[in-house]
DNA sequence: CCGTATCCAAGGAGATACTG
DNA sequence: CAGTATCTCCTTGGATACGG
């Protein structure tokens, strides 16, 4: 396993780097919901069940700086802001849905029905 | 997206339970090196770059309470335990492959070479 | 050789309030 | 409608020491 620097952050392994980009409670809900649709802020919001304010806003800045989603801003008011898949967020989908089947797989084995 | 309890703790979506199991710094490092080799506690130390006595502890503890793992003592001096992956922990393996083989992928977009 | 406990720093995440 | 800032709590993870 090689390690490296990249944005002032030591990594250690590619793992570490991907869970980086798609690590942490929300930043998967949030590109897996602009999969297909360009989405307003107060859509995101609406759809994501539980998610803060605060969360949703911070995610949506370092998934931005991180070049995987994009931030379009209309000078209108109220102001509207869409946000949409990059070509190198969509690369996130497929592996996104790996991790939802086996987070389904799990819930089985610990008996957990819906 | 179903929200459930699970030991003590809230669960909003199964993408959060997939990532209790294999989330974090060194579960699936851990678990990858178990996958075809039952290993030592000292060899595992070894094998792993940079992680702590009391991670590697401590995630081991966690993934064998999950039933991720197997932990085997052998009652002799100096003490010796095995662990090696339970049919549950070898269901990750697929998905860790996939995630990191998009950590390559990311680390290429990022101009990162080895 | 392997495990646990303790102390501590940094980041994740919630609640709330204020801005244009 | 969307974004920031602040305050605070909790969890993660590192360093270190002690125990069988």
């Amino acid at each position: 396993m090689p390690e490296f620097f990249h944005d002032q952050k030591l990594y250690y392994t590619p793992i570490e780097f991907a869970l980086n980009h798609i690590g942490g409670t929300w930043k998967m809900p949030i590109l897996w919901r602009l999969q297909y649709k360009v989405l307003r802020y107060g859509e995101l919001k609406k759809d994501i069940p539980h998610i803060t304010h605060k969360m949703l806003a911070s995610q949506l800045r370092d998934m931005e700086q991180k070049g995987m989603i994009e931030r379009k801003v209309y000078p209108v008011v109220p102001p509207k802001v869409e946000y949409s898949l990059t070509e190198k967020g969509l690369k996130a989908i497929p592996v996104i849905e790996h991790i939802m089947k086996f987070g389904y797989d799990m819930m089985n084995e610990a008996g957990i029905t819906l």
